[in-house]
DNA sequence: TCAATATATAATTATACACTAATATTTTTA
DNA sequence: TAAAAATATTAGTGTATAATTATATATTGA
């Protein structure tokens, strides 16, 4: 297991953001694979404004990035962040959350590009 | 190491208490010993107030015990709360804390008991 | 080029949070 | 038993946060 010690200052804002339970398992999706902003408006079934918003973030944060396909906006975990060993620990502590995606798949929701 | 799978919303929870620097520091402080709130305000330089209304919150969520020594109350980390393990890695991530201690108990405002 | 789709941003509002000031409670000690 | 010390609680205040609504931007496809 790889391992970083990173300043008290910014671990508490790292668990800020993730101490909300739609960016926290927004990180677990990622995790995982990477979503468009549709998907997650699909699985958390809320406003896309609120999605973008907790993405945003994310985003400001460096825990994700962006990529534009096409019409649709990816978004991918930050490997390189430096709090990136902390967040796979923490997400040991917790169910898998791929399961919300495969339930997308199944009704057809999945956004497949490349 | 121990592992323990917890609900998505209850880390959530835990995270957020978590990510606030006062809070997380106090965390840290007490996986290494048990504190009384006097040391607290010491350590943080804030209000008792404030320090009381912080252990308050950590102790709702169970994640610190309190036990009253004579005139002061101390705290300690609760070793058998479900996320005890989360906290555990998470604390693997920051620079050990008990420095912070040492710097009272040589300035001679270590309480001990016993 | 126009309509539809995907996404972002801005403004607003309601709620949550952290701190301070004031006060209450408990314990020790003189 | 009264005063001091340690801690908790309550009320008030300013700020941060998350959601909604409205609007703007970018891409695709007809």
């Amino acid at each position: 297991m790889e391992k970083t010690v990173i300043e008290v200052e910014q671990v508490a804002h790292v668990l800020k953001l993730l101490g909300d339970k739609t960016r926290l398992t927004m990180v677990g999706l990622l995790e995982g694979s990477e979503c468009c902003v549709c998907e997650f408006v699909e699985v958390f079934q809320m406003s896309q404004p609120s999605i973008s918003q907790h993405l945003r973030k994310l985003r400001d944060a460096g825990l994700v990035r962006e990529k534009r396909k096409g019409q649709w906006i990816f978004y991918s975990i930050n490997k390189q962040h430096i709090a990136y060993p902390l967040i796979q620990d923490l997400l040991k502590h917790m169910p898998d959350q791929k399961e919300k995606l495969e339930a997308l798949e199944a009704e057809g929701l999945r956004i497949i590009c490349d």
